[in-house]
DNA sequence: CGTATCGGATACACCGATGTATCGAAACGG
DNA sequence: CCGTTTCGATACATCGGTGTATCCGATACG
């Protein structure tokens, strides 16, 4: 069951299914995804999709029966091929030895942040779960296990005398910094379509979060949304 | 002209400008406000805003030409609200004493999250600029207007003594900070709706990222993206 | 290699939204 | 108040997309 999101098939499955079968409908996945990009979801056809995948309606509706479906499959499907490309860059320490802070940073950034078209259609999903609770559990759920990878890493790297910012109060915590980071920039190059400055830049914002505050002012600004 | 991102009205102005229309407007806008929230602007049609306004199709064509238009109006309106009020919570130093860094956060927390709603229709007309270039400059633009508000106070916490961390070069990147983290607790908000967990941790965030780092550390890790 | 099943193409009926042209009524200026 | 201008309602023609039913070629399996 290789579905990281949730399932979600057209009709009951057939009880002889071919090869051609799955190689059209990654072609459809895949026209999907540029039309969506493209034009944006709400403002996409079954007809766009099929034309761009050089298929007619039939063939969509033979292998899902929404557009909604579609999408939710797309999505489940690209984000589970970049949930595994960025477990395995984190999980590549050879030697043994650990990441360092600046080879996290490098290595989320860098598998992170791929291409703009991916962003696009990933916050429009973002936007779509947002509005049916059951999706947003699920697309929780995914964003979690990415958070679990990198507090793992993080963890390690505190194990390993790297003191985490004292405003930070576990590894766990300082991953969803990472990914709140991680989602700003997105907005930012989204906007500008500058992708070696947003890497730049979330390389920065990271070893700011993560390097360690002087313990005096720290304290002192512990609980800020308490009075006033 | 109180036209925050542009311009982009219907056909040419009447000679006789009644105040019925102006009303009229308004409440086309309130509707489709409500519809786009629901519904996502892909999937909202113009009927739907005309019947939660309480107006037939006519209303809208001697109003506005297009959806696309609308929308730009409604976010015209409702961002330039929005960087008023904030423009005034910050500004807002009674005595003259200057705010301090939790009550700077504390401000931006209360007035930048307020309800999901316009989080929704937001960061959809993020992605609407994200594919016209125009749109998205003055999207850019507007940000950035909003971004020297903030650093604009940033600068005076650092001119009384307050240092800003040292990973941050000066007020202006720190405000850069600020939206990013800001931009990203949003992403977290659409999809949990906590608004409260929303706001306790962006004020956490807030306060991590502007708290002066350990210069020992802050030096080694000063340019993590360039080896690797 | 034959046959049963599957997959995608084609054709059709339908609906909903769009845009325009026109008309009655409200609002303004005198 | 009354004429004039403007605003929004109504009616109409049209178009694009949807979903379904059916059919033929492709494919797997014995």
């Amino acid at each position: 069951m290789p579905s990281t999101v949730a399932a979600g098939e057209a009709g009951a499955a057939p009880a002889r299914v071919t090869s051609r079968r799955a190689r059209t409908r990654a072609r459809l996945l895949e026209a999907a995804f540029d039309v969506f990009a493209a034009n944006g979801f709400g403002h996409s056809t079954i007809e766009a999709v099929c034309e761009a995948a050089g298929y007619t309606r039939g063939a969509f509706y033979s292998n899902f029966t929404d557009l909604d479906e579609l999408f939710f499959a797309l999505y489940d499907d690209r984000s589970a091929l970049i949930a595994r490309q960025l477990t395995e860059a984190l999980a590549a320490t050879e030697g043994g030895a650990g990441l360092t802070l600046a080879e996290l940073t490098a290595r989320v950034t860098r598998e992170l942040l791929l291409d703009r078209d991916w962003l696009l259609v990933k916050t429009e999903f973002l936007l779509h779960a947002a509005r049916r609770p059951g999706v947003a559990r699920a697309l929780a759920d995914h964003r979690e296990t990415l958070r679990d990878v990198c507090a793992r890493r993080l963890r390690e790297l505190s194990e390993r005398g790297r003191p985490l910012p004292a405003l930070l109060t576990d590894a766990d915590e300082a991953a969803r910094a990472v990914i709140a980071l991680y989602d700003g920039v997105t907005v930012q190059l989204l906007l500008d379509g500058d992708l070696d400055a947003a890497r730049a830049w979330l390389g920065r914002l990271l070893t700011a979060i993560l390097s360690p505050t002087e313990p005096s002012t720290a304290a002192s600004a512990a609980t800020p949304t308490e009075d006033l």
